[in-house]
DNA sequence: GGCTAGATGACAGCATGCTGACAAATTCGA
DNA sequence: TCGAATTTGTCAGCATGCTGTCATCTAGCC
């Protein structure tokens, strides 16, 4: 945990507390300042900031037995999904990410032998993304720890609240990619 | 937006969709293999990548002009809060980030004159984080741009919503956070 | 058919954040 | 009070992701 910590509540003068995402923050005295949903707000942002960090880490864990890593089962859990291959700037636009950090990403995939590069018909440069015989076994061993994992996070949230917050998550988006 | 590109659509052979984050992507037809909570929570988990991405870059032009980034203004929103100062691995429990990581952006901060650091009289060592007076000017500064930003990214959200979804991403974040 | 705008590959530089490691300081229990 | 465990500062290396740039390829319009 981060804050109860005494470290942080022995330089603060008051007992007020603000949370953080998960933490608790000692403030000072000017909460009246704050909206309630300005606040609302900003603490929901400060928590995806800090549960991307976790999801990270989590992600990364899970998976490092598979020779993967959360950028990695990013990337293969889309192409997974394709039924003909994606190209990378293709990739890039559904994690809606830069094409040169996908490309990095499966251009060290590609020499790890889970992707391979084939031919586009439809275009000579840009070539389609494919998994591998290694890349389909990394992705089905994936699924049988993410599959597990996201039950496990998710067995005492009811469907409603994991519904209205995907909707909230996706307007949010919706609004800032543009 | 990410997809209904042509470019995606077009190497895909079943239209069927499965919605990632704000984007849809064609899916081949091994649907009936994904659980109802396991399809809503992974969507949930890029949705969270994806909006932290955009969060950031949004965090960053709108401070663009003040000399701030996503990075600083986290910082600087926290030391704003606290009365006394906090230290440096302080700041790190509050954001739930490394300690080193933190530091670099202190230090740059305080070569900026954004902040000082202080004698701590509880540690010999491990120095105080206070605003300069740029700082706060910095932080007000902030506040004006971001306040707005705030109201104006949730005027049409109902305060329920907000209240379910940073319910949620906290029970997330206390659950991975151990 | 040809030309222009947009998409792509490739390379570079930079920001952010992580871990590991080690010495020094602090804290806490025996 | 003393010694071990923890915390902190510091340095290093690495992964991820961003932007910018430029040449090349594609697509769409005349």
């Amino acid at each position: 945990m981060a804050l109860n910590d005494p470290n942080l509540q022995r330089v603060v003068t008051r007992p007020t507390v603000v949370r953080v995402g998960n933490s608790a923050v000692p403030v000072s005295g000017n909460g009246a300042l704050h909206s309630p949903k300005r606040m609302l707000f900003l603490d929901l942002v400060l928590s995806v900031f800090r549960l991307n960090g976790l999801l990270v880490a989590e992600g990364d864990a899970m998976t490092e037995g598979l020779g993967l890593t959360s950028a990695r089962w990013k990337v293969i859990g889309v192409v997974a999904l394709s039924t003909a291959g994606l190209t990378v700037p293709g990739i890039a636009r559904v994690l809606g990410q830069s094409r040169q950090a996908v490309q990095r990403i499966t251009d060290v995939m590609a020499k790890d032998g889970l992707i391979t590069y084939e031919p586009n018909p439809k275009h000579k440069r840009s070539v389609l993304v494919l998994l591998t015989e290694e890349g389909k076994s990394a992705y089905h061993e994936l699924r049988e720890v993410q599959d597990p994992w996201a039950l496990r996070n998710t067995e005492d949230i009811p469907i409603e609240e994991l519904e209205t917050s995907l909707r909230l998550v996706r307007r949010l988006i919706q609004r800032l990619d543009k």
